[in-house]
DNA sequence: AACCCCTCTGCACACGTGTTCACATAATGG
DNA sequence: CCATTATGTGAACACGTGTGCAGAGGGGTT
């Protein structure tokens, strides 16, 4: 060993050897005190133990995974998590997966890079990889088939053997939502929705579509944004350039943040009064949209539902590999407030 | 093979051997085409590549790691996954770590119950632990070092060996916004902060006390509360139950969650005026107090500049494990806007 | 005494990888 | 022609763990 590898080298982690040593048994020993229905005697087994809590010492879970067991680690792969859906979606599953005994590998972002992301994040042998919403591409997808990790998506159902989903029935939801502001009165219904690859934003528009034409109706305007609140603030913007009389007389939005950032602008910068001159309806429910600034009438779109949903179906899954692919579809609720 | 294993037993990752197997070459070959610089076949490398493509082969990383590498797995413990400000930490440090090629294992949720369930992460043979404020025991980081795992506080400052921290200068930036507010002439100030096992909220009171001693005064009251959005509006109401000539005309939160909360109770609750029946400052600056909304006059902790610190303490401590320990201090700006 | 069951223990292996080592072949230089 | 170097290759090992296997005792039963 050279003088520069003893100062730059990493300092080697505590093995069941050095335990073992120190108390003066057989390695095996040491795993064996660790594991809970081994033969061991009773005196033994407490001297190790003893000599593992002084030396700190922790199997290592990597290594005892090499022998074919469960990893216990979990990818999980969040869309944008400045997004407060998102961000709420990837709290309820941490937790959960906590208490269930799974550690979540976190990977934000949005776009090409993450697909580059999640291809690597697969030299780990996950026990799953659980996907929120349209954030990966299909050969993601694909390659975690080709290493048997199987594959849990919310909010996309992707029709693939050992690939469970979760949804919401966008569709329907929306299309509700849209009556009940088509009964309001309302028949200038403007949408603002996210980029078109999200099969969730193409359902909800679908829903409002068939919604409106069946009151015979068509959509008012249909702005494209990107989920953000600054996004849904812009979206509005260029909606209310339009001349006075063909403005929209109600705005559906995509998603919850949206909606605000919509609202804010309607009120603070266009001096409109919501929801007199304008409604505004969103989807999720987010914490934020009950606060009594907002207020917002929106969709729910049940997290705590959702992530249930995801950790049956990641249970039922480890437990049998091989079981037919289930997809569980949520109903959102119109949750009627002060901005319709 | 019994008929039970082969239909509830998971199946197997695909290893260098089974690419070895299709492209006819031995093991180590296939070791070697995914080595840069080894000494390889121009030829053989392209056929083994495209074998390992074929058949979705990828390294583990985990067996990889075992040789005494890095396993680029990283803890990060969040405190409340629910609190804003911890959400945008979290977003910011995840995005950060997956560009350096590094992957967060995350770990959430406050109490006694998260020690536990750090202690049970160090199973993993972790690069590093990430931090967040004080949402782990001592135990935790001592277990760490025990099993030279570095540590990196972020938003609390421990001085031990191989422990680095980032953090916020409360106590002057607190300072800083008290004596704004004995300028605009506010005298009764109250605090609304978080549980008292939080050492910046300490910090974070103890900057305000020693500002209002040096103008002749004293706290006006002291309410603890949780750090949520709904804590700082019940913190509120407990303030504006005293006499009205007994009420605070400016209240300091502890952060910025909680004075959206107030500043919603106070507004629509009890129908005051901020600020000017009442001036309320946060601490933080999450982007939602930039909103109109909102408009909150806050102290800023710089999400960006904290987690491109705590990046560089990881990057370094990682190159040279023995390297002094360091501590980054970080400053806030008062951010005036219209709620002082 | 002969036998069996129960408890306890250490050796040895497997897991999947990167790398060292020894060796083989080809190319180059004199 | 030989000597030397450069390049390519597979066997073997190390990493840390859990467990199968065989053996060693001890105690009880026939």
């Amino acid at each position: 060993m050279t003088e520069d590898d003893r100062h730059s080298r990493r300092p080697r982690r505590i093995t069941a050897a050095d335990v073992a040593a120190k108390a003066e048994v057989s390695r095996s020993a040491v795993s064996r005190a660790f594991t809970p229905n081994a033969y061991l005697d009773k005196e033994k087994r407490r001297r190790i133990l003893q000599a593992a809590l002084e030396l700190g010492y922790r199997p290592n879970a990597l290594a005892a995974s090499l022998q074919g067991g469960q990893s216990d680690l979990v990818g999980l792969v969040v869309g944008a998590m400045t997004n407060p859906y998102d961000s709420c979606w990837m709290a309820a599953m941490v937790d959960r997966l906590n208490a269930a005994g799974k550690w979540p590998v976190a990977l934000g972002g949005v776009g090409e890079q993450t697909d580059d992301f999640a291809l690597s994040l697969l030299r780990f042998p996950l026990d799953a990889l659980i996907v929120r919403g349209g954030s990966v591409g299909a050969s993601v997808i694909e390659s975690c088939l080709k290493l048997n990790i199987p594959v849990i998506l919310s909010g996309r159902v992707v029709e693939a053997e050992f690939v469970d989903c979760v949804s919401c029935r966008n569709r329907t939801g929306m299309a509700q939502a849209a009556e009940m502001l088509l009964a309001g009165g309302r028949r200038r219904i403007a949408y603002v929705g996210g980029p078109g690859s999200y099969s969730s934003d193409r359902e909800r528009l679908a829903g409002l579509t068939e919604a409106l034409a069946r009151a015979g109706c068509t959509i008012h305007a249909h702005v494209t944004s990107d989920f953000s609140v600054d996004g849904g603030a812009r979206a509005m913007q260029s909606l209310l350039a339009a001349a006075p009389d063909h403005r929209p007389d109600a705005v559906m939005c995509g998603n919850d943040a949206m909606a605000l950032g919509a609202i804010s602008y309607a009120r603070h910068s266009a001096g409109l009064r919501v929801p007199e001159d304008i409604a505004l309806v969103g989807f999720d429910d987010i914490p934020m949209s009950g606060w009594p600034e907002f207020n917002l009438t929106t969709l729910s779109n049940p997290i705590d539902r959702t992530a249930d949903e995801l950790m049956r179906l990641l249970i039922a899954r480890l437990r049998d590999p091989y079981r037919a692919a289930e997809t569980v579809w949520v109903e959102p609720d119109l949750v009627l407030r002060g901005t319709h």
